[in-house]
DNA sequence: CGATGTGTTGACCGGGTTCAAACAATGTGG
DNA sequence: CCACATTGTTTGAACCCGGTCAACACATCG
């Protein structure tokens, strides 16, 4: 599962979304800045929209007051699968920096796709890794104690990052402390912690620009990070004997 | 959210999938008990199984041996959509009792529908709807201390069963304590405890029978638990102050 | 009968939360 | 330019929820 293991057809995945989307649909280009909403949670369903630039993160909001950061989004992955079901968007998405979303009409959409079995794949494709992705999350949030946790974040950033072709050796978190550690089920200061002692251990390293941009010198010893947190953090935390 | 807003094309909407792949898919009836597994993670991804009977649940394996379930399934749910993307199952789909599925050949949903906008947008829907649990997972993972989320767990057991048209009052877990510690989070004792807790509130109450039958007076009780819950043990964990 | 798997309960302890204080970064207006 | 407010980050100290360990109850099954 490291990034040097990613299937070819893999790799450029994203791209091919981009490239059909430009083909065969009608869209508009839609600029967001950071802090924007795309769409918001409870608002009626009716487009979705493709990122082209910029990160994103998506916001799960109950009655209550309750809210959590359900999952991050990059470049060539769609935004608003979660509201094609109940005809209602299910969670904020928020823009984390400045980048583009092209917005398309679902309708146009489900047309399109009558007439282009590629696209439809494509489509099944993207929900497919959505669904994949968040069982990762819950994998890693029901499995991992905190500063595994944070290093499992920071990895799969950063391969988020390479399998779009992006570099990951150096990367900059559009997001507060409390906004990542509302994502990995923790504190702020937890992460703050965290993020210390993985860079104590050498495994990230701060930039001299501020606190959210860091270097990551090898991906490989975030993964010895998590291992070595799993078995001598009392071993077996929740593993299912098969 | 609570069972009786259930918009009236969402009760049915299980439905239309079963009726939908009669009419228009070929595919084999699986007899499953106990314990099978309908796939297992790693394996070539090419059929989808439509769940007629029975509940099932989806388990993701890391390689370092951890395991988490990461969804339960029920009659009308799909199960493999996780595979489609890397051509590879994602997770292990294992019975939790006797049921029945019916195994489709993913192609042959591809080809069916390009001929058929409605099974289309079925299927857009039940990826839809399984993005949007896994959503709520999260949320109840994220925000909610153990009590309440086992109390979650078991009014969202309920709510399925409830928008299925089977009986919410009277329910049986096919699961043990551990395997939902593993869902929720949490260790088996810690379940064992929570339950206890909530019989002893008259929220739930256990049956004669067994440890795993429990009858749920009131739904609106088990909201009303979770949200006391939330006030007075600490009030605010994890709040995003929008 | 013992063996095995499951569930319950108690006592202890530790990782992570909570509370608090101080610091850093960035505006904002006079 | 500085005073000031605001937001984000770091660090410390105390507390507590939930994990860990252990013992026991209770089934089912050979």
């Amino acid at each position: 599962m490291n990034a040097s293991s990613i299937a070819p057809q893999e790799i450029q995945a994203w791209r091919d979304n981009l490239v059909l989307v430009q083909q065969l649909l009608p869209f508009t280009r839609r600029v967001v800045h950071a802090g924007d909403a795309i769409y918001e949670g409870g608002s009626p369903f009716a487009y979705l929209n493709l990122i082209n630039s910029g990160q994103f993160k998506t916001v799960n909001f109950t009655a209550d007051g309750r809210g959590q950061v359900v999952g991050l989004h990059f470049r060539g992955d769609w935004l608003g699968f979660d509201g094609i079901a109940e005809g209602r968007y299910g969670c904020d998405a928020i823009a984390l920096d400045t980048g583009e979303v092209w917005s398309v009409r679902y309708a146009d959409v489900l047309a399109a796709c009558a007439g282009s079995p590629e696209l439809m794949r494509l489509m099944h494709a993207a929900m497919s890794r959505q669904i994949a992705r968040g069982c990762d999350s819950l994998l890693s949030l029901g499995t991992l104690p905190a500063d595994a946790r944070v290093a499992d974040f920071i990895k799969d950033w950063a391969q988020s990052l390479a399998s779009r072709g992006l570099r990951t050796d150096q990367i900059t978190l559009h997001m507060t402390r409390a906004e990542i550690g509302n994502y990995l089920g923790m504190t702020l200061e937890t992460v703050s912690r965290a993020l210390r002692r993985l860079a104590q251990c050498g495994v990230i390293r701060f930039d001299e620009k501020g606190r959210r941009d860091l270097t990551i010198p090898s991906l490989s010893a975030l993964d010895g990070f998590i291992r070595s947190a799993l078995e001598q953090g009392g071993g077996t935390r929740l593993p299912v004997a098969a």
